[in-house]
DNA sequence: TTGTATGCGTTATCAG
DNA sequence: CTGATAACGCATACAA
């Protein structure tokens, strides 16, 4: 039988609520009564069960991630996120969620009528869901969105910088002398997605270079989506000198395709993407990218929430951090003719 | 103020104790008040509060796995889990925990003997840790292990089966004609490392292929570890004509390593790993390797907690699964010379 | 500085 | 088939 506060307050031949005291490091009491304490806790091998914590503060100490599927962007989440645990008294659960997938919104529901999770951050593209938004208003658990779509102005998020990250690397393909640059886009539905491709479609406009719309392919930020469209792509009279995929993992499959087409990189074709995935500077070449300081993002969104969650009220709610170059092998100057 | 059991039960008219037989699906309610009892739960909106139900029932539906880094690998074990806590009560906990870490060992205490974890699931190299045995013998909750470093009979776990893929790539690059394959090996303190080379050797053996001990070299299982070697190996006056990195990471390395220094895979040298990691398919060539069912190993040794959480005797508490040969363009027949 | 009494929302016992 | 009542282990208002 585990020891509970009242085996511990008998043996230190004082109340319960002194233990309780002592436990939570909470003022008066005596040096004295509080060694006795501590002695009979060691003793006992006490340790408090959160369980009836829990019930009594009407608090679960759980929140909730929610993940759209995973990959190597997800595992950074969750390497911060057990980081995190580290530090806080929080349990910090993770849920793939899928918007409009039955099994999801299920699970979500519980998890808030049921296990009361104190709080919630979702990543991209969880919060697009009108079910989610009902959910959480019914509730009324505070929420930190990571790169949201709508940026609210009253919602908590916190966001990398996809126009700036994107108009950044525009440049440099510019001013590495390419002029015919394509754009290799994503869903449409993804603010990320968008503000990417405005970065590049500003940074030539600024360097006042024709946009030729033809360049610009609409695909999947994804292997296959990359791969399609660096064919059809390659496959035009007048190719492109470059190719900015929108994302790491179209930019692999660019690669890929034009490697299979014995087309060198970055001799004849640059290629670069955005993302900076842990193995983006393990391909040949290393792939020329953005990097998003995923892990700051998520530092700063979980924070933000427990923040909100112990009853402060946050200087900013509205966090955007920069994005950043990061200039490998896969982008040169373009062929001289 | 959120409905409870009690609410239900006033409006419904009956006991509470009705009530949560109606909520937990026990028998012995007649259909006419089971009816009543499901109007006034949706009438209140209510949802059992399962703190409660962890306090009353000693038990916290709470386990934890736990992982030695964030990689792809741990990835795909996130991405199973989460798939798994659909169909089950428990909420799963991820943690990071190095071996003699203090802060995860603080954790991981606060976890067992706070937290009331009903289980625990370790990923390698967690479980080689005395604090971690010990503490489990102490409080004695059970525990399941992935790809264990010590196959104790009495231990319930769940593992791929290292020796026969190594045993199957090695043969694999044999019949392709290879004669002087390099092997680079993984820590020695990891059962995963040496099965590998283990089977390796039995192939070479089976095949009456000379051993050089040159050409097995101990490295880590990473990016710059198979980098490191490869650039070695590369260095020695009687090169070898194929490379069988111990893991993908460092068969990615050796990759890179190789087109660096111009030298063509597969056609003047054969790079294979092992694990069958995401990206593997996506480098130009697409890499060589074994198939560990990771997926299904994590889903098997969580069901295999689950079941025994639950109070039934497992069939099987020890299982290994087969590892699958995945050729792609990475290797091929050695130069003709 | 210390202690008492009450309640958190369930499940479980045992009697009706 | 149904219900009153006692735990579960802790926090907390309120006294002392």
């Amino acid at each position: 039988m585990v020891a509970t506060i009242k085996d511990v307050a008998k043996l230190a031949e004082c109340s319960i609520k002194t233990v309780s005291r002592v436990v939570n490091n909470e003022p008066h009491v005596t040096e004295q009564t509080r060694e006795k304490v501590l002695d009979a806790i060691e003793a006992l091998g006490y340790a408090p069960n959160i369980s009836a914590r829990r019930l009594v503060q009407r608090k679960s100490y759980m929140i909730c991630i929610l993940l759209h599927e995973a990959g190597f962007y997800q595992s950074v989440v969750l390497s911060k996120i057990m980081e995190m645990g580290y530090e806080h008294d929080y349990d910090i659960l993770t849920q793939t969620y899928f918007p409009s997938h039955s099994k999801s919104r299920n699970k979500l529901m519980q998890l808030i009528t049921e296990h009361r999770i104190d709080g919630l951050v979702t990543t991209p593209p969880c919060d697009m869901d009108d079910f989610l938004a009902g959910l959480l208003k019914k509730s009324d658990i505070p929420l930190v969105q990571i790169t949201p779509f709508n940026r609210a102005t009253d919602a908590a998020y916190v966001s990398g910088d996809d126009y700036q990250g994107a108009f950044l690397m525009a440049e440099h393909l510019v001013s590495l002398g390419h002029r015919r640059i394509a754009f290799l886009s994503g869903p449409r539905n993804q603010r990320t997605s968008l503000d990417r491709l405005f970065g590049y479609r500003a940074a030539l406009e600024m360097h006042q270079i024709p946009q030729d719309e033809e360049l610009i392919l609409d695909s999947e930020f994804n292997f296959d989506g990359g791969y399609t469209a660096a064919k059809i792509i390659m496959g035009m009279k007048d190719r492109p000198t470059a190719i900015f995929a929108g994302s790491d993992e179209a930019a692999l499959g660019a690669l890929y395709a034009l490697q299979e087409m014995q087309i060198d990189v970055p001799q004849e074709v640059s290629i670069c993407g955005f993302d900076d995935l842990a193995y983006s500077k393990h391909t040949w070449p290393g792939l020329t990218t953005v990097h998003h300081p995923v892990d700051e993002i998520v530092e700063r969104a979980t924070g933000l929430l427990l923040e909100i969650l112990s009853g402060e009220t946050p200087a900013k709610k509205q966090v955007v951090l920069p994005s950043q170059l990061v200039i490998r092998g896969s982008t040169g100057e373009p062929p001289s003719k």
